[in-house]
DNA sequence: AAGTGGTCTAGACCACTTG
DNA sequence: AAGTGGTCTAGACCACTTG
């Protein structure tokens, strides 16, 4: 059993729903239509629904069915996820516009969030994140070069910074601060925005076990973007 | 049947684990185990294991068992803190204002979150919390008068809606959504602000082991407060 | 009355970890 | 080899919503 029959009805639900085929509010084939269609038991049918329904992608209701649902950007507060990931787990388009890619002086404020000297060298990168074609996150991302001397070889459209860092330099800890700001004329223009629209803005730094990987700025316009999570408090 | 099955396996485990008799790694009954005790088939208590395990409660591993989790709960970035405890820990002079304490009628969005209906009665408090005088919170609240009977006999200058709370109906979970607002005129008003300045909002829903006990809309002028954590990443 | 999702059963075979 | 969780089946009865 290469994949289970339940993660493929999984797929291929996203799949309708990621394309345009079934879209907010449409109502899905039943469990029992999905099971024939399938070959298998209405457990299993059922099963790729009750996860996807978890997720979010999809609502149930006894009596009159399963459909799509309303998808909001959301984004757990206490993981860090790849957007990538994340939007196209909203069964959503993802692409990328990479606006900037240099190397650049460190200023006084990156150099303190990075632990290095004023004026040293840091890899920088620009990228302006859309889902379905709208821009939902404008990522200003600072390297430390010393931990991951090869950031600047990549290539954003297919990796995001968080994967590639991921993979040179495996997280261990992160630092959050999160602000509403209203953004100037330079970054409103890059997210296509007017300038007087408030955005949420998440200050992040990520660790390694060597040290400051990174710090980013995650700049997301307040009409189009929440941060939202769920989790049991330690009592 | 009143309760499902696999609902009372859930609540089993959970007082267990809630009264200490299972720990931290404690290793839980097999699903066989489980389903001769609670006499049900495997599937039923496999039902409650997968569940509690997507809770984070439980963890499981082919082969090996189900254990106790690790509860570290990575909370520091939102953990629930009292706004007073908070304040005063920075050394700075609390108080607060009352707006308002009353009944009110349930609206749709009210009603939705707090899982009653449009126009059941729900107790509501308004109040501004201060540091150093200068208003760094609003915080609209909106409480379901099953779970606390008794919210609107608090004296609210002497204990915050959290404090009362949490000794009324303990919390268990808690559910949040940050978003960047602009503020209208009326609440710019009651945080003594310019009506352009751009606010972070957080809304929460407290849930306790009875269900969702309260809605609250906390908002804060960006000017004056900053949301910061530092949590590790699980791997 | 027919269709939907919600719960549950009593089996089966499998992959993985342990003694 | 025995125990564990992971996937799956082919049924059943139920509660709820719809025509």
């Amino acid at each position: 059993m290469a994949i289970a029959k339940f993660e493929q009805i999984k797929q291929y639900i996203c799949q309708q729903v990621e394309n345009g085929a079934w879209r907010e509010n449409f109502k899905l084939p039943s469990e029992n239509a999905l099971s024939q269609e399938f070959v298998c038991s209405r457990m299993t049918a059922r099963r790729a629904l009750t996860e996807l329904c978890e997720q979010g992608l999809l609502v149930r209701s006894q009596g009159k069915g399963t459909f799509v649902a309303t998808l909001k950007s959301q984004s757990s507060l206490l993981e860090i996820k790849n957007i990538s990931d994340e939007i196209r787990g909203r069964g959503h388009h993802y692409n990328v516009e990479v606006l900037q890619v240099t190397e650049q002086q460190a200023s006084e404020e990156v150099a303190i969030t990075l632990s290095l000297e004023v004026g040293q060298t840091v890899y920088f990168s620009s990228l302006l994140h859309l889902e379905n074609n709208v821009p939902v996150q404008l990522e200003l991302r600072y390297v430390n070069p010393q931990l991951v001397p090869n950031y600047l070889d990549n290539d954003f459209t297919l990796h995001t910074p968080h994967e590639f860092l991921s993979m040179a330099a495996p997280l261990t800890e992160a630092e959050h601060i999160i602000e509403a700001t209203m953004v100037d004329e330079h970054l409103a223009q890059q997210l296509k925005l007017q300038s007087n629209e408030p955005c949420l803005e998440i200050k992040r730094r990520t660790f390694s076990s060597k040290g400051v990987v990174s710090f980013a700025r995650l700049i997301h316009p307040s009409s189009r973007f929440r941060l939202g999570g769920r989790f049991s408090v330690s009592t």
